[in-house]
DNA sequence: GGCAATTACGTAAGTGCTAACGTAATGCGG
DNA sequence: CCGCATTACGTTAGCACTTACGTAATTGCC
């Protein structure tokens, strides 16, 4: 699914759909027994059921919704003769609100029912059920401890200061690597079989043989990074370049560019090449300002089927420099 | 909280409340942040703008929603100026829906606000956060595996048809025994020293000493109990009987009272009395059926402050038998 | 090639909730 | 006891989403 290549970008989203069929479920089973009532209706009707009559409010925080949505849900209660509303003798501002006796009635035969979602619950969501149960709860303590937008805000502060940073590979970061070139790759092409392979065991397929990755960082965050493969004594390849799209445009792809450059000259290389597709522009602008040069032909014995682009590196005196 | 009582029965709601509170995050979080877009366009931007011009159904599936939805937004993003639609070339039927440049210039600069949201939710949430998207995704794959409904449909069938059964205390059951005794205690009165020390420490305090509890379970679900103490020599007190309110006219109190009763002639007891309040009007009905006659006093040294009557057990010989 | 079934979509109506506002009753300090 | 702040609540308007329905275009099948 794709809302889940969100993560928390889109927990909103998930919960309410994952909210929405829960309900769906328990109306069904309502309606499937003949119990009469409504999943929608049950936080309200329990609560009265279990502590007897309430004002509007009591029954609001309790059940964590504003004072509106009580009210109105019990004036249809009220319609469905489930509840009956009357003014609190003691405080003419507060409205009490009891469940009549065919309320009561209503939810005294639901024992079983109510049983049956417990455990139907627990037969199809199993361990996770408990899971779900035991995160929510502890979201909900955590957002009222630890307010969650004075946080992002805080931390987007902070990385709206904070540089981008070229570090080198390092075996915790390998999943990076691997992830940050799949979604370029699918989006616009196939994972080819070398692709997998180089991505999977980057230690084996680019380290061993003599080459270097690159990983750019911001504050905390893996945001890009890049290959320089030995591909035979003196002539590397630049290969593997990719920055998460939610972070274009913060130089990221030429600082990585710049890095994998010098290290092709700290290794006393002689001939650096790249290949690509022509529908990538910006990244092709990016190289040609690097110092490469696009070839009349693709490179003979192209490893990758994609390739209808050739650039060598050929820089002359005045090659633009990184920013 | 409430709800969190209700566990699986109000998973819906509670699911809704917290997707609520992240949508409320982030559009503040952008509004703060100069963003110019909603929480709520966030999916179908972002799905648009990494894959490029899709069809209203296939943003629909992408996202988790009816098309009826999408087209809607869609239509609201179009007044803003960030998307725009056109017909399908090649299939009069669709309608393509592509960000304009307006639109892929809001989300060219939310690099660092989406960062900023992944971290932020990470500090408020800590490892709940991850956990929350586990459970979450784990749910999501269990309910399409296992369809929620028939679950509890099945076991609602196997519930209607099984008997309420009898079981003797066990140690992993001891937290019913708190729980049961726990809820009504707190609804209608309070918890005395005493009760706490009973339901804490049930090993001690009643069996120890020469007494029984009993649980009443339908299934698998622990649904009453109720204590014999042993108060002198042949002289025991009914106690602590508590049957969850969702199950009651199940019969499960009366099992529970004459599997005491049989005990207490099982050891050769000469009194069983039990103290209650008038205001359990059923129950009170129940002992007296069950063979218990209303003493015209409270008990002399009684140990309960919210005593104010007292029973004796003295059948008759027609006393009406358990159903 | 013709016709039914399917697909893709837009629109209308309804639901469940919220925010915002208005009003009446209550509490409180002087 | 008066005036003002607070509270409790109902009402209205609006939002996000759904279901239901209608229509046009396409597909599939003989």
């Amino acid at each position: 699914m794709y809302l889940s290549s969100l993560s928390e970008l889109a927990l909103g989203s998930r919960l309410k759909a994952l909210s929405d069929r829960f309900y769906a479920a328990a109306d069904e089973v309502y309606r499937v027994s003949g119990a009469g009532i409504e999943s929608r209706w049950f936080p309200v009707m329990r609560f009265l059921w279990e502590r007897g009559p309430a004002t509007v409010t009591e029954v609001a925080a309790a059940i964590g919704q504003t004072h509106s949505a009580v009210s109105q849900l019990a004036d249809r209660l009220a319609r469905a003769g489930l509840l009956k509303r009357r003014g609190d003798p003691g405080d003419g501002r507060r409205s009490l609100l009891a469940l009549t006796d065919k309320g009561c009635r209503s939810l005294a035969g639901l024992g079983t029912t109510w049983a049956a979602i417990r455990q139907g619950v627990r037969d199809s969501l199993g361990h996770e059920g408990e899971n779900l149960l035991q995160a929510v709860q502890a979201c909900e303590r955590a957002l009222d401890e630890r307010p969650i937008v004075e946080r992002i805000l805080a931390r987007h502060a902070t990385l709206k200061r904070s540089k981008v940073e070229i570090v080198p590979f390092e075996p915790r970061l390998r999943e990076h690597f691997h992830a940050l070139n799949a979604h370029w790759l699918t989006k616009h092409f196939v994972i080819e079989p070398l692709d997998e392979k180089v991505l999977r065991h980057p230690e084996q397929a680019v380290l061993a043989p003599g080459g270097a990755i690159f990983f750019a960082r911001l504050g905390e965050v893996v945001i890009g990074t890049c290959a320089l493969l030995h591909e035979a004594p003196g002539v590397y390849e630049l290969s593997k370049m990719g920055v998460d799209e939610a972070f274009r445009g913060l130089g990221a792809g030429r600082l990585l560019l710049d890095a994998a450059i010098a290290e092709f000259h700290r290794r006393g290389g002689h001939t650096l090449f790249l290949e690509s597709n022509s529908s990538l522009k910006p990244a092709l602008h990016m190289y040609e300002r690097a110092g490469f040069v696009l070839q009349p032909t693709i490179r003979p014995g192209s490893h990758y089927a994609r390739a209808d682009v050739y650039m060598i590196y050929a820089p002359k005196k005045s090659a633009t420099p990184g920013r």
